[in-house]
This record gives C-alpha cells, sequence and structure tokens, in this order.
RNA sequence: GCCCUCGUGGUGGAAUGGUAGACACUAGAGACUUAAAAUCUCUUGUCCGUAAGGACGUGCCGGUUCGAGUCCGGCCGGGGGCACCA
C-alpha cells in the first residue's frame, strides 16, 4: 500500500496517501448514533480569488489534529467544510467583466478546494457545501421566513451610503475618505427602504446564556459591550408649549437631575420640527442637513475636537424642581439609542460638560466626592448636593430614591436599555438571496390573510412600507415555503437598478407576477391574469440578504447537507448536536458569532433544534504575521502562500510548523528558518525507522524482544500522556517538543521494539498525517492505515520513578541539587543537604531560622 | 478616552508560586568525507574569572511570600477591540 520511496520524497508519499483517504472514504462521517459522536469545525473560508492565507491553514490543521485524534480515541467525527460563498468581490467582478458572479465563485472554490486537499485534512468532502447553492440557500430563505412569520422581521427606512455618480448604494468598506473606492465621487447618506430584523428582541438572552458557553472571557466581554446593557430611569420632562406633550429621556444617572441645565435632542428627532421657533428655523434646517450627510461614525470622529449644535427656541421643565431648561439640538445625541434625547448635566457627564462649556450654558454641581479637587466634570461618586431635599444622600441611593419619587408623579420609571440595534438585514445587490417575499395591496394582502393555504405564515401584524411617491402602502407577503428555493433570475447586467433598487428590479419577467393564494404557484404578469379566484398581482422584493446569512446557520446544515425534505432531520440533530469545538479568527468575536446565536435561539424557540446555544467550546486563532512582524498584504509583499511551501517541504512539515509556530491563539511572525528544523525532525523520523535502501532499519527488533532501557520506556509512555494531554488542550507546540525530545532518544537508543515506534507514528500522525500513514505501512503496522489504531494508551506504572531530584535553596537561591528516593521526608533530605559540598560552606556559623521542604522538590533554608 | 491582551537569550518560544531559558532556529568548534552536502557530538543569556566558581538576569518601580516570569499596586512600550450609548 505505501510507496516504494527510498528516501522521503514527501512529493510522492503526500498525494499517494490523499488518494488512498479519498478512495477509502476515510474521513466520511457515518451517522452511527451507537457511538459518542464528536463534532470539529472550522469557520467555512470566504473563497477569495487571491486564494488560500497561511492564516486558513493554521486553524485547519489545528481542527484537523482534533479531528484525526478524537477518531482515534474511538468518537464518530464530523469534520466538514464549506464555503461562504456570497460576497461582495464576486459582484464586483461581475459588475467589471459582465460575467456571471457563480461562474467566478465556481472558479474560486475549485481553486480553494485544490489547496485544501493539498493540505491533507481529514474533512468529510461527500458533506461539502456553499452558501450560494440553491440547494441550500433555499433553507436559509425559508428561516427568513419563520422569523418573518414571528414578527421577527420588519421593513424601515434607514440610512445608506449613496453615490450619485454610481448611482450605487455602497458598503462602509467602499467608502473611503466620504468618497467612493471606485472612481472617488462623492457619497452622501440617504435613506433607503431596507429589511430589519429584531435581534433586540432577544438582548436579554443573548446576554445572559454566555455565561453557559466555553468561550475566551475576551469575546465573552466584547459581546457583552456590544449588547452593552445599561440599566437607569426614562424621565418624562414637560415641555413649556404644552401641547406637544412631554419628552422623554433615558438617563442611567437619575441622581444627577437637579444637576440639569439643558437638553438635547438628535437632529433626526420627531419632535425637532414643533420645537424649533420661527427665529430659528433655519440654522436648524441647516444644522440637520449637515448631520444627515455624516455617518455614525463620522459624528463621533468630528466630535473629538468641538461640539456642535443648534438652539431650538423652545424650553422644558424639570420635574424635579420645575426649571426652566433650553431645548438643543445636537449630533454627539443619536437618535438610535435611547430616546434620542438626553438630559444635560455638565457637571457631571464629560459630553455634556464640553458642549456646555461650547455654548455657555450652566453647570451645577450636584455630586459632591468629599475629596479636596473636585475638578469638572466629574462622574465618580459622591453624595448628592444643591439637590434640594435629596442633600447628603449617597449617589446610588439616591438613584432608587428620585426614581421612585419620579414614578409616584407618573413621571419617570426604571429601565433597560441596549446599545444594541436590530440588524440591517437587506442589501441592494444582485450577489445574496433573494427574499421570499412578494408586495401586495391592502385588499390583496387581506385575502391572503383569509386564505387557509397562506393565513398561517403570516405575522400576527402585517409586514407594510409606505411608498411615497405613489403614496401607495404595500404589504408583504410570504411566498410558499413549498415553492422555495426563490433562485436569482439571469440579468442583463449587474450593475444597480440607479434608483436604489438591486439590478432585480430591471427583470421584469421576474419580478412582476401573478400569484395562486391557494397554490403559492406564480407567473409573470406580462401573462395574462390566469383563471380562478386565487390569483393577486403582486411585485417581488428585489433586495437580497447579506453574506451573514449563509454563515448564519451552516454548521447545522453540515450535520444532513443533502436532505431536502427539512433543513436538516431532527434525529441526526438530536444526534450530532451543534459544535463541539469551533476554531475561527477573533475577528468575527461579534457580528458573526452574535448574528448566528440570535438564528440559532429563534431555532430553538421554534422547536427544530434541541440546545439553546450553537457554540459550545469556541477557540481563536492568532494572526501569521509576515517575516517583518507586520500583517500579511500584498502590498507588503510578506504574504506566504502555502502552495511553495508544500512544494519545497511538503504539506507535513507545513502542518507541523504551522503548530511548532507558538501557542496556536497567539500572534505569531512567519519564520523560514523554522522550517528547516521541523523539515530535519521529519527526516530523522524517516531514517529511524528505515535504512538507505528503504527497508526496515535493523535496529528496529521486529518481535518486539528488545530490552529498551527504564528510561526509554518511561519518556516513550511521558510522551504518550504529554502529547495526548496537549492535543486536548489545542497545546500543539509543547506537544511536537516532546516529540522532538522522543525522538532524539530513539534516535540514541540502540535497539528498539518495533511496538514502540509503531506507537510513536501515531502519536505523530495527527499532526503530519502521510509520513505517519508512509512509515506505519513500511513497518508492518497492526492496521492497513495508522487511521484504524486506537490512540497508544500510556501506563501510569511506567511513569513513576524511583528517584527524585531536590533542589535546595539558601534564602530562596539554588545552591545544589541531588537525587533521594521517592517519598523522602524532610529530615532525611536536610541531612543529606547540610553535609553536601555545595551547601556546607553557606551554613558555617549562621543560624537556621527556618526550613521549607515541598517533597520531591525543594528543600529551601532559611538562615541569618 | 475605555476595555482586552502581550512584554523572557541573537530569534520563535518553554516553565501547576518551587532548578528561568525545555524544544527549535541562528552562530561557533569538532567527528565522518579526497572534498562538500547530509548526519552526528560539543558550546551558545550577560558580566567577572585561565579555571573552579561567583554576581546579575523574565519591560521599569514598589509590594506580598521561605521562594515571584507567574500573585498585587503603579508606570512604560507593542498589538487588538470599542467608542459622543446619555
Amino acid at each position: 500500500m505505501a510507496t516504494h520511496c527510498k528516501d522521503y520524497e514527501f512529493l510522492q508519499i503526500e498525494p499517494h496517501w490523499q488518494t488512498f483517504w479519498e478512495t477509502h472514504h476515510s474521513f466520511r462521517a457515518v451517522d452511527d448514533t451507537s457511538k459518542p459522536k464528536y463534532y470539529v469545525l472550522d469557520m467555512f473560508p470566504y473563497p477569495s480569488g487571491a486564494g488560500l492565507h497561511i492564516g486558513h491553514p493554521e486553524g485547519y490543521t489545528a481542527t484537523d489534529i482534533i479531528a484525526r485524534y478524537k477518531r482515534a480515541k474511538g468518537f464518530n467525527v464530523l469534520h466538514p467544510i464549506g464555503w461562504d460563498a456570497f460576497g461582495l468581490p464576486a459582484e464586483q467582478h461581475a459588475v467589471k467583466t459582465g460575467t456571471h458572479p457563480a461562474a467566478n465563485t465556481a472558479a474560486n472554490i475549485a481553486n480553494f478546494k485544490r489547496q485544501i486537499k493539498a493540505l491533507g485534512f481529514s474533512y468529510d468532502w461527500e458533506r461539502e457545501l456553499a452558501t450560494t447553492d440553491e440547494k441550500y440557500f433555499r433553507w436559509t430563505q425559508w428561516i427568513f421566513l419563520q422569523l418573518f412569520k414571528r414578527g421577527l422581521a420588519y421593513v424601515d427606512e434607514r440610512p445608506v451610503w449613496w453615490c450619485p455618480e454610481l448611482r450605487t448604494v455602497l458598503a462602509n468598506e467602499e467608502v473611503v475618505d466620504g468618497k467612493s473606492e471606485v472612481g472617488g465621487f462623492p457619497v452622501e447618506r440617504r435613506n433607503l427602504r431596507q429589511w430589519v430584523l429584531r435581534i433586540t428582541a432577544y438582548a436579554e438572552r443573548l446576554l445572559a446564556d454566555l455565561k453557559d458557553v466555553d468561550w475566551p472571557d475576551s469575546t465573552k466581554r466584547m459581546q457583552e459591550a456590544w449588547i452593552g446593557r445599561s440599566e437607569g430611569a426614562e424621565v418624562s420632562f414637560a415641555l413649556e408649549n404644552e401641547k406637544l406633550g412631554a419628552l422623554k429621556v433615558f438617563t442611567t444617572r437619575p441622581d444627577t437631575l437637579f444637576g440639569c441645565t439643558y437638553m438635547v435632542l438628535a437632529p433626526e428627532h420627531p419632535l425637532v420640527d414643533a420645537l424649533t421657533t420661527s427665529e430659528q428655523r433655519d440654522a436648524i434646517a441647516a444644522y440637520r442637513r449637515q448631520a444627515a450627510a455624516k455617518s455614525d461614525l463620522d459624528r463621533t470622529d468630528l466630535a473629538k475636537g468641538e461640539k456642535t449644535g443648534v438652539f431650538t427656541g423652545s424650553f422644558a421643565i424639570n420635574p424635579v424642581n420645575g426649571a426652566r431648561l433650553p431645548v438643543w439640538v445636537a449630533d454627539y445625541v443619536l437618535m438610535g439609542y435611547g430616546t434620542g434625547a438626553i438630559m444635560a448635566v455638565p457637571a457631571h457627564d464629560e459630553r455634556d460638560y464640553d458642549f456646555a462649556v461650547q455654548f455657555k450654558l450652566p453647570i451645577i454641581q450636584v455630586i459632591d466626592s468629599g475629596k479636596p479637587d473636585q475638578k469638572l466634570p466629574f462622574i465618580d461618586d459622591g453624595k448628592l448636593i444643591n439637590s434640594g431635599p435629596f442633600n447628603g444622600i449617597d449617589w446610588n441611593e439616591a438613584k432608587k430614591r428620585l426614581t421612585a419619587d419620579l414614578a409616584a408623579k407618573g413621571r419617570g420609571k426604571t429601565t433597560v436599555n441596549y446599545k444594541l440595534r436590530d440588524w440591517l438585514f437587506s442589501r441592494q445587490r444582485y450577489w445574496g438571496e433573494p427574499f421570499p417575499i412578494i408586495w401586495v395591496t391592502e385588499s390583496d394582502y387581506a385575502k391572503a390573510a383569509a386564505h387557509p393555504a397562506s393565513a398561517a405564515d403570516l405575522p400576527s401584524s402585517p409586514v407594510t412600507y409606505k411608498d411615497s411617491a405613489t403614496d401607495t402602502t404595500w404589504f408583504a407577503l410570504p411566498v410558499a415555503a413549498s415553492t422555495l428555493p426563490l433562485v436569482l433570475p439571469e440579468v442583463q447586467s449587474y450593475l444597480p437598478s440607479g434608483n436604489g433598487e438591486s439590478p432585480l428590479a430591471n427583470v421584469t419577467e421576474w419580478l412582476e407576477i401573478w400569484l395562486n393564494l391557494a397554490t403559492g404557484a406564480f407567473v409573470p404578469a406580462s401573462q395574462p391574469r390566469p383563471d380562478g379566484c386565487n390569483w393577486i398581482r403582486g411585485r417581488r422584493e428585489t433586495n437580497t440578504m447579506p453574506q451573514w446569512a449563509g454563515s448564519c446557520w451552516y454548521y447545522l446544515r453540515f450535520i444532513d447537507p443533502k436532505n431536502d425534505k427539512t433543513f436538516a432531520d431532527p434525529k441526526l440533530l438530536a444526534y450530532w448536536g451543534v459544535p463541539d469545538l469551533y476554531v475561527g479568527g477573533a475577528e468575527h468575536a461579534v457580528l458573526h458569532l452574535l448574528y448566528a446565536r440570535f438564528w440559532h435561539k429563534v431555532l430553538f424557540d421554534l422547536g427544530v433544534v434541541p440546545q439553546s446555544e450553537p457554540f459550545t467550546k469556541l477557540f481563536h486563532q492568532g494572526i501569521i504575521l509576515g517575516e517583518d512582524g507586520e500583517k500579511m498584504s500584498k502590498s507588503r509583499g510578506n504574504v506566504v502562500n502555502p502552495d511553495t511551501i508544500n512544494t519545497s517541504h511538503g504539506t507535513d512539515t507545513l502542518r507541523l510548523y504551522l503548530m511548532f509556530l507558538g501557542p496556536l491563539e497567539a500572534m505569531k511572525p512567519w519564520n523560514p528558518n523554522g522550517i528547516e528544523g521541523v523539515h530535519r525532525f521529519l527526516q530523522k523520523i524517516w531514517r529511524e525507522c528505515l535504512s538507505r535502501e528503504g527497508e526496515v532499519n535493523s535496529k528496529i527488533t521486529l518481535d518486539d524482544s528488545a530490552a529498551e532501557s527504564a528510561e526509554f520506556v518511561k519518556l516513550f509512555h511521558e510522551t504518550i500522556k504529554k502529547v495526548g494531554d496537549d492535543i486536548e488542550n489545542l497545546r500543539f507546540n509543547t506537544a511536537i517538543s516532546q516529540m522532538m525530545i522522543f525522538s532524539n532518544a530513539l534516535q540514541k537508543a540502540e535497539r528498539v521494539n518495533r511496538r514502540t515506534v509503531l506507537g510513536f507514528l501515531q502519536l505523530l500522525a495527527p499532526f503530519a498525517p502521510h509520513i505517519a500513514e508512509e512509515l506505519w505501512s513500511r513497518l508492518g503496522g497492526t492496521t492497513v492505515s495508522v487511521l484504524q489504531a486506537a490512540w497508544p494508551q500510556f501506563d501510569p506504572a511506567k511513569l513513576v520513578s524511583t528517584e527524585q531530584k531536590i533542589i535546595v535553596q539558601i534564602n530562596g537561591k539554588k545552591r545544589a541539587e541531588f537525587l533521594l528516593p521517592v517519598g523522602s521526608n524532610q529530615d532525611a533530605a536536610f541531612a543529606v543537604a547540610q553535609a553536601h559540598s555545595d551547601v556546607t560552606p553557606y551554613l558555617v556559623g549562621k543560624n537556621l531560622k527556618r526550613v521549607i521542604f515541598v517533597p520531591g522538590k525543594i528543600l529551601n533554608i532559611v538562615i541569618e
């Protein structure tokens, strides 16, 4: 079965074993529910035109080691891979060249697949999937329908970047310095109709359930910060113009209410118009236009220097003391958080302070820290001053008292606010999943709501939008799930429609339809209305879903990738569950991982997945920097291509080197010299196993009768233990060190049993699987493939020593060391130490103060 | 600004509060060879010393401890994330 090469010809050996594994379906995950399962998953890649980056094989090697190790430990392992294949680059390429993005995507996938296969990863290729495959996105669309039905999807006007010159919507990354990346044209903020997912409805659970997952603490904290829960009070400020009702604000500092000297509204706040006096109208209008052109990010960036704002001319009344408060408009207040309005307390808030100084507004200190130098703004704790009946009360107590007081008057209540915003879920692009939604008139929607075939698919309150041009309100009707997938039509041009809609808006035959409420069938509206009373007129949604959609649930599809009845069989979902280990970059710490958690919880609530969290254990591999210690990038010219190393040293060397570089989670620079080291290590193993003629090395005793030294046997068992422990803890660098230590001992041993060498090859196999297979086979391993052999067991009895090294310290400094029988007590150790020539001189004429003895380790003699 | 991380030889890195520098790279010396490559052996933190040996040493300053790379406080530096979130 093996090759016949005499030297370590990795270019021959590696393809040979890759073919062997493929023809034997070695990595097929069988749905065998009698065995314990282990599901190990990589974050699937976006197949870019640039091909594999060296960072990809880093994480993939780690999971491959785990997968191979778990198989040897008797687990039924699911280790799949697929393609996150929708994405902007393919669309941009299509716009430029006019070729269908699917063609470009397919070519990129083929290249990625070739590169990944050359690395010898033990993926179950029979479960490969791509998010662009209609058999896949059929279920992405199905999940969207479930969100829609549960009222978790709605339509709203949201600001997006619009480039009038290109007549298209741009993503944040396509806007550079306020200009379009392509062409450098000016861009502006423009409100467009968007689909939004109500992730905020899950904010509390997304936060609370973080405690149940085994994730890096830093990632948990980032998600916590992103969700941004804060407790505070909602307070109503009466307006002087009583007709306008009250102005509601959110504050985390109700204790500072007496220090409020003005109010601020976000420029987009609905009350701005009504509050603006005629003298201020022009200034306010100009300010609002200016603010509308900025993204939230710009607002924050620009605000580093000075604050901007305009007085509305109106006043509000402070509910605690009746003070008259001017109402301002300023873009440092965001419409998207809280109520879009704040009470400003300049003495105890930095932003309010800066603003008050800028516009010469009064500043009243109401918290006293009791310390001598109290520089304003002052945001720490203290006791209340200048606060009427609340003076002298501790701030924490004051928060409760003041809120309760307001609540009693009907002017406030305690509330919880989240930074988390609802998720903007649509793109005005071609290359994405079409929304399975048809826009119909109110009367047709009523028909659908009354029809038994469609009534159950509708949300409890309809999703609508008002087309201001025609003054028509449109109602969102879901397509029948049975008609999915809703595939992308062919288009003439991949350029956007020009009016803010995607290229799909130009495909009239696809867009305008007759829809049958009973069957879900449709025909183009260009044809006459078919007979029967169930046909209604509709226009398809032209937005497509963002790239996140497909990656939100792919880990579930791997469990049952070919199922065309449901997204995955419930029995298989129950067996395989969710990934036991998920490995990928920390750059996805918030968005991907939060979105996927949200969808998973929705599916959990639907009762279609059995657990409430998708990723039990998460690990982030570190970034590999270029040789120069900088981030790898084309422009720096420090990019390493895995193909190059595969050809020059072989993939076993590359895999081993990537793991030997340092801790998996660390950021570490690429160092080409290190590759030679691990390559030599593999060559040494080759030489110790095979002679120059390619026969079994004569030092290896085939009948296992060699008398190996106790020391060597002990090292072997230590190596089994350490390699196993290190793999379990993803400490691959130290596992490899241990194997190097063993190989050095192997080389020095005069005779060694075949059994021992085979055991060592098993330890090596997850890391360097090709050479391990080759040598296993050439040495006459007990099974055809090393994959079939059970992971070696270490014998704890073999790890026990009879002697232990004792370190002698004088006042904490090492002075001597000697061996003692295991279990020796302090007296025995002290007796030997006292007589030791390296110790005695230090003890002469000194008073013994104290002796610390750590059995088997250290004897510290403290003297004066 | 806030949060998170990391600072150990010439280099990548190792070290449950208990021998700092495992393992590897680089460099040097030697063995083998006609020679070279490969391989093997030895040396390789700094300083003093011919040596034996000693002193110093994990970014800096302090603390806890019999004992600190590890724990605590402060500072300096690198990297990452978030950011007018009321």
